[in-house]
DNA sequence: TTCCTCAACGACATTTATTCTCATTTACCT
DNA sequence: AGGTAAATGAGAATAAATGTCGTTGAGGAA
């Protein structure tokens, strides 16, 4: 018997902390990304994978949902330079991202130095970082 | 008499430079980011420009002629949040940019340190860095 | 556990940004 | 000036995302 035959699942458990009600869209759209190979999905790509799953879920409810887990801080919205959103599950490990212009790869790295030198700057002008969006595109050498 | 009256004018020879004709509607779309205030517009932007001069442009041939400008290397295309892109004439001179989501103005700043880390970041990947995005979104202290 | 209510959902229409198609026009090389 | 391929305008087509609305279901109340 799975644990979570009876009972409430991790999933339902992480929705309800933020607010969310733990119905089956959002469970399921959690899972997948979780269990994503890839740390960047679109919503596409999320549609297509419930679809392969057999779930019953429409496409606006993809977009709805994952807006609502981005709100809810539970995954990141990237827009690379792709025309669309992808969104990747908020880990709590700030990376910015260097993405390979032939094979589409995506690296995730950090670094602090970059990070402290974006605050000083936004402060030399009088603001508050609030956050940011770095993307290095990158070829093999 | 303008200068331009006959003869070519200087966006004619820039568009040649680059291998492009000098049609009338790549020229004053050249002209309109020249001239314009804000630094980034988007293609209804320059659109609505050339209806306001009373220029008979498609929009079709302004994201063409945007794209095609992007390609000679004389416009640099931004994705930042806001799900379209904005085009910025490319004067050379390398900068970043910093939102502010207050207001949404854009400021340009320059940083030869975060430049360099990115470099390195890169090559440590065994990859050669070949453009990079670095948008930080901020607020008034 | 069953019932009730409002939030959430699925289906599909709609909007927005962008690209495509194709007949017509135009830059520019003789 | 004339010929030709490239560029254009108009509007259809596509892709990503959001809005609408009648139906469903999660979870607190009884």
């Amino acid at each position: 018997m799975l644990p979570e035959s009876k009972g409430e699942n991790v999933e339902a458990q992480d929705l309800k902390k933020v607010g969310l009600k733990a119905t089956l869209p959002r469970i399921r759209i959690l899972q997948i990304l979780e269990d994503s190979k890839e740390p960047h999905m679109s919503a596409e790509d999320v549609y297509k994978t419930l679809l392969d799953q057999g779930e019953d879920v429409g496409l606006a409810t993809v977009y709805r949902v994952l807006t609502q887990f981005e709100s809810a801080g539970l995954v990141i919205r990237h827009n690379f330079d792709s025309g669309h959103s992808v969104f990747e599950l908020d880990r709590g490990v700030h990376h910015d991202n260097m993405v390979c212009m032939n094979t589409g790869k995506v690296i995730e790295f950090q670094n602090e130095q970059i990070e402290e030198l974006q605050k000083m700057i936004a402060d030399e002008h009088g603001y508050d970082l609030i956050e940011h969006s770095l993307v290095l595109y990158v070829k093999p050498k």
